[in-house]
DNA sequence: ACCTGAACACCGTTCAAGT
DNA sequence: ACCTGAACACCGTTCAAGT
């Protein structure tokens, strides 16, 4: 209805963040550039810099995309499983292919601090990990150890995380993910839990 | 001897390297510049190109010094504890403590990607993982398991590693690293030899 | 072999001015 | 309120020329 270029672009946040989204992916988050989002959506380099005042607002807005992606892959990665020691198992297939598969991506969202002014992305990635801790917590209600679900909830993560950071910066091959996944799974509460 | 300023620099490559190591440390990979650090050492900053083409081979040389230091940490926590279990604890210790200590360095070290094109970065990781690598093999030789000591020492690390980019941006302190320390380390192989 | 100086294309950032 | 265009200081990169 609106002429093919109006003066108001109507929607420039939004076009950004999805001309941002596949450079991001496929070739990180250093290669961002606001002139050149700019330029790719048709409009001046100070337009984007109304909404994205700087490349950290840019940065937050597409971390707290990512979070929220991530949110719904492991939600229903815990969906899909039936029991607890099922759902742990698919907790971290799904992570670990989010990870790898959006590395670029999981860097962004990662590397950011949380806590410096980027209360959005914090909360973000809270509710994303949500799902995790929920699982840990009913698994281990029946529990009387001194261990607390979110403690191993955060181990759990970390265990991810760091596995996920050995295949994206090559020590490893997504081929041995697989195994390595397994044992590490293995070592997790049901052994307190189970026995 | 020579003139305060010679034509030639002399030791250029090392200078630029002692220039970039506090900007690093204190400011971040991202911060680099060839253009500053070529003018901190008061030399064109064509000059510096000579000895580093690009900021990747700058940071390639970080890394590689980065892995070196890290290596003695690792090596000194194994000779300063007793037995395997204690050897556990002081890896874990010193691995945490150089990377939330050099976070800035250590995202350098890990961020790059192994393999392409940096095998002298590749083969200084390896070598500073030696020590714990051994702690692994020595402690778990008597060990008839299916799992390798390899994979052990690989999870673990990828534990202490993921542990160490929750404090970093920012959604752990380090006030809880201990506990989780602790309780990361309890789940580790001696329950299995122990047993 | 090693270094200089000028040039090029790019970037983020600021700001007065337009609609 | 939202956008433009010019300007500034910085960057990496290239290259002919100097010692």
């Amino acid at each position: 209805m609106t002429p093919d270029r109006p003066y108001h672009h109507g929607n420039l946040r939004q076009a950004v963040l999805e001309q941002a989204t596949p450079v991001v992916r496929d070739r990180g988050a250093s290669e961002l550039s606001l002139r050149e989002l700019a330029a790719a959506v048709g409009v001046s380099h100070a337009a984007v810099r109304r909404h994205f005042p700087d490349r950290r607002q840019l940065h937050d807005a597409l971390a707290v995309e990512g979070f929220a992606l991530l949110g719904t892959r492991l939600r229903d990665a815990v969906d899909a499983a039936p029991d607890y020691r099922a759902q742990i198992h698919s907790l971290a297939r799904a992570y670990l292919d989010f990870v790898t598969s959006e590395a670029n991506l999981a860097e962004l969202m990662f590397a950011h601090k949380h806590g410096e002014g980027g209360e959005a992305v914090s909360a973000a990635a809270e509710a994303a990990f949500a799902p995790m801790l929920l699982v840990f917590e009913r698994g281990l209600a029946d529990e009387l150890e001194d261990t607390s679900p979110q403690r191993t909830a955060l181990i759990f993560f970390a265990t991810l995380q760091g596995l996920a950071g050995l295949v994206n910066c090559g020590m490893i091959t997504a081929d041995q993910l697989g195994g390595l996944i397994e044992e590490a799974v293995a070592q997790f509460p049901q052994g307190r839990v189970g026995r």
